[in-house]
RNA sequence: GCCUGGGUAGCUCAGUCGGUAGAGCAACGCACUCGUAAUGCGUAGGUCAGGAGUUCGAUUCUCCUCCCAGGCUCCA
């Protein structure tokens, strides 16, 4: 036979004899390599390292530090981790573990209807640990799908896998569970453990070791709530036991930016039971960061040319007829009141009343585009499990502006719409931002494709003038007019979707909305719909967990505490924050009634961007000792006027401190 | 809504194999008067989420409800 030729990654090429594996071939390269490896690549393919060369492939080796490796480990974690289940369990039903983000899970079934608890977790754990001392080979086998379905008789789910590859359905699931249209792959572990899988894996199961069984979950199988409920277990696995624990110290430093525990914390706000589910209050320090995002956001609109309105809270059924609410969205409204002259429901939504405004009188094109806002607030019945802090809530206001405007102002008022949105956003330090682009579902839509194409492309256009990174989701519009939606990137690099920007073909259809054009004859007008931050809640929850809770200056509900020494020095402490309070500084003075060390770390526990203290060289020379919130050490003898300008630059600029955890750990 | 785990002082938690509870921090009082992340002593604070059942007796056991956490599903 003739050798097999591969090429290397750095374009080199390699002879090698037939039948030679990848891992030989990583042999070849470095015994350190050989021992890294966790898997290769044949023109790009992920394979095992037991695979034969083919000739003329590219080939790379997998080591378990990149993304890649990391996927093998946590599928093969998952793969033990079914192994465990079903020796523990037996009888159990296994159904998909695929790899997520970080980790990676597997469902199952139990026997008569078992569930698995927290505790089981250990012993689930340690069984998986014995099979990883026994350092099991991933064996490779491929099947027919009618072997296939035999080597799985008793296995429901996996069947099912099976057979909708065989009954020609497609399947993404499927494929990467191991079951395709030509056979099915398998790996065998052991004469007691077989499961369908695409691969690759390590070679056996000695190679991993370093994970977690992080909690169990309840699953719909195939994602479907009508379908049963299947138990999932998550977990973690990395390529070593320190990569292993900076990930749990990562969660844990998650943990510390949560908004519901910095929310108690740093006393913003509460759910009180008395009150029910889903429903906040916000306490005085909440309240005054929220009163001051407001106001940003008023300021804003106003310079933008949108004019404020206000409506009620509730509205005549008849209202949400005419809008369609009650068609499509009555499962999540709250229940009707029934009063004398009709039935009422708290609103969902602003946009049926901004319609009616709209609507009150005769409008010209001269009035277009026509931007109402209004902090409106809204009522969803959201579902008891869905709840979430302040991020997922029942009663919540919208910064929710309509804009009516006419088919040819589209384009102008769309790429101004997202200029004024990124620049709001900015200003509450968000740098990094993405944007998904929804287009027609093909099976569901109201207005012409004309129209549609039209708005599509200008929502194109504004994304491609501001070079904002976007994908396009094709059909996932909603039924009325396709959108833009901005995604955010945080300080610890989660997104969150916040603002949107979506056409209306049709409530002005539905609310029969008109304007005179300069023709004299009268047009429909197109509806924008926009939020920015979305929810001031859920917003609120965003900038808390960004910023660890150490709110930019402009935001902290608290800008500067006073400490005196000694209570002597109280005269003087009390004069300087009565100067910054004349200036609008949020100030509070600390007496001497504790020891300083005792105040000073009282008020970094509560993130105030600024605690001055004073004594007797300040007393003397009319100066201030500045500790900054974030700096190492404190800045002795700054003049009260210098300390007191920098501040209100500072605040006027509303200048966004660094978010990096070292920034905000202090 | 579904699955798992929870609910004990304002917060974080311990405890009670069934005999109505405890710590630290916080709060309040007194003393201390101090130069950059915890001064000392004392006081007060609980329908052990709510309701029903079993029991001589329930915070503890059982059931129901509410709420919370992590998922699933949903999110105009």
């Amino acid at each position: 036979m003739t050798a097999v030729t591969v090429r290397l990654p750095d374009g080199s090429t390699k002879e090698f004899e037939p039948g030679t594996t990848a891992l030989e071939f990583a042999r070849s390269i470095g015994p350190r390599l050989a021992k890294a490896a966790v898997a290769a690549t044949f023109d790009g393919q992920p394979v095992d390292l037991s695979r034969a060369l083919p000739d003329g492939a590219e080939v790379t080796v997998v080591t378990a530090t990149t993304p890649l490796g990391r996927e093998v480990l946590r599928h093969s974690t998952a793969h033990v981790l079914a192994q465990a289940v079903l020796r523990l369990w037996p009888g159990a039903h296994f159904a998909i573990g695929p790899v997520i983000e970080d980790g990676f899970y597997y469902d199952f079934e139990l026997p008569s209807g078992a569930h698995f608890t927290d505790e089981d977790l250990e012993r689930i754990a340690l069984e998986m640990r014995a099979i990883m001392a026994e350092d099991q080979p991933f064996v490779r086998h491929e099947h027919s799908i009618a072997e296939g379905l035999e080597l799985f008789g008793d296995q429901p789910f996996k069947r099912e896998i099976i057979e909708a590859v065989g009954a020609g359905q497609d399947e993404v699931d499927a494929v990467s569970e191991g079951a395709g249209e030509h056979g099915v792959s398998t790996y065998w572990n052991s004469p007691a453990f077989t499961d369908l899988c695409r691969g690759p894996h390590v070679p056996g199961t000695g190679t991993l070791g370093h994970f977690a069984l992080m909690r169990v979950a309840g699953a719909y199988w195939r994602g479907d709530e009508k379908r049963q409920q299947l138990q999932r277990i998550y977990g973690t696995a990395w390529e070593s036991e320190d990569a292993l624990a900076e990930h749990l110290h990562r969660l844990e430093e998650a943990e510390k930016r949560d908004h519901r525990k910095l929310g108690v914390e740093l006393d913003l706000f509460s759910f009180p039971h008395e009150l029910g589910g889903g429903l906040a209050v916000w306490h005085p320090k909440g309240g005054i960061v929220r009163k001051l995002m407001e106001d940003y956001s008023r300021q804003r609109h106003q310079d933008g040319g949108y004019e404020f309105v206000f409506t009620p809270h509730l509205a005549n059924a008849n209202l949400f007829e005419t809008s369609g609410h009650l068609g499509f969205y009555k499962d999540g409204m709250y229940p009707p009141m029934e009063m004398d002259n009709g039935t009422y429901y708290p609103k969902p939504m602003n946009c049926p009343m901004h319609c009616l405004i709209f609507a009150s009188r005769q409008r010209s094109y001269r009035e277009l585009p026509l931007r109402l806002f209004e902090l409106g607030t809204v009522y969803r019945y959201e579902r008891a499990g869905t709840l979430h802090g302040m991020m997922r809530i029942r009663g919540f206001t919208q910064d929710d502006s309509h804009i009516y405007c006419t088919e040819e102002q589209l384009g102008d008022e769309i790429t101004s719409l997202l200029d004024f949105v990124m620049s709001v956003l900015r200003a509450f330090g968000f740098s990094e931002f993405t944007a998904n682009l929804s287009t027609k579902d093909p099976d569901k839509y109201v207005g012409s494709d004309e129209i549609w194409d039209k708005a599509t492309e200008a929502l194109r256009q504004a994304l491609e003038r501001h070079g904002l990174p976007y994908e396009i989701k094709e059909g996932d519009a909603a039924f009325y007019g396709p959108k833009i939606d901005i995604d955010v990137r945080d300080a610890i690099g989660r997104t969150w979707q916040l603002s949107t920007i979506q056409c209306d073909f049709n409530h002005p259809e539905r609310f029969d909305l008109e304007y005179v054009g300069a023709d004299n004859a009268r047009h429909r007008p197109i509806m924008l719909h926009r939020a920015l931050f979305g929810s001031i809640e859920r917003f609120f929850a965003i900038l808390v967990e960004h910023f660890a809770g150490a709110l930019p200056t402009w935001l902290a509900p608290e800008q500067v505490r006073v400490l005196g020494v000694r209570d002597d020095h109280q005269g003087y402490a009390d004069q300087v924050a009565h100067d910054l309070r004349s200036l609008g500084i949020r100030v509070e003075v600390d007496p001497a009634t504790e020891p300083l060390g005792a105040r000073i770390r009282k008020a970094k526990m509560l993130k105030i961007p600024y605690i001055l203290v004073v004594g007797d060289d300040d007393v003397a020379a009319g100066t201030v000792g500045v500790n900054r919130r974030g700096s190492e050490r404190p800045d002795r003898g700054v003049p009260v006027a210098e300390f007191t300008t920098a501040l209100l630059d500072e605040v006027a600029e509303r200048t966004v401190p660094e978010t990096a955890d070292d920034a905000v750990a202090g």
